[in-house]
DNA sequence: GCATGATACCTCGCGTTGCAAGGTATTATT
DNA sequence: AATAATACCTTGCAACGCGAGGTATCATGC
């Protein structure tokens, strides 16, 4: 009963967080602007989401949180764990495999 | 209060409908299959998803239906209306875009 | 000194959406 | 006669994304 539900074009949030951690420790009101300017505003991703999913990715063990006080601003800094990197690759994966399927739909390629 | 909601990765479903049936009519049962084999099993839309949509395409005017008898098998016919055919454009480039802005972030492309 | 805006965190509640599950009917196969 | 495949359909749920709202601190402008 405790499976793994979820339709298949979700996760994608999760994956850009988990993808920018990577590079180094952040926080979340800089990912959200992280992904508005990296995407150059194709995709704005508000606080509504950012934080209930980094909160989801640390109970579920794929990120840490480290309080740190920077510039006289207290901010909560999440870095990517074993665990975390492993799911990384997992949804990079099943996102490559996704967008190849619809891309070879969307071009009409020869269907055996 | 009427307004276009909708998250930033939905439509999918609609968007392979769309472009399936723009090179041929066709009917909801064939569209479940075509699906899975074009995507190689990569993508799996059951009849849950398929006909709603289809009910949803025809009653915005994107789709018009006709109900045909081919081989004893009674089938409800969906083609490509003009305004579908603009639909289809639209929410291809709306991927297109997307899927791009997706794959910069994923790549670390350098970031202005 | 006070207001405004930026930074930084958070949560509640709603609407869509995708989907499994169930249901009907007809035709083909065994 | 029974089973499987074809073909249509709807109901109800869960999860997800997200707007809206709330708090607090710090910097800037007047």
């Amino acid at each position: 009963m405790a499976e793994n539900n979820s339709n298949f074009m979700s996760g994608v949030p999760e994956l850009l967080i988990l993808r920018l951690v990577r590079e180094k420790e952040m926080y979340g009101y800089e990912l959200v602007q992280a992904i508005r300017e990296r995407s150059r505003d194709a995709i704005a991703l508000g606080e509504g989401v950012i934080y209930p999913v980094l909160h989801a990715l640390e109970r579920d063990g794929a990120l840490s949180s480290s309080r740190k006080t920077v510039n006289g601003r207290s901010r909560v800094y999440y870095a990517l764990t074993a665990a975390g990197a492993q799911r990384l690759d997992d949804l990079a994966g099943n996102w490559s495999r996704l967008t190849d399927a619809i891309q070879s739909i969307l071009v009409g390629v020869q269907h055996a």
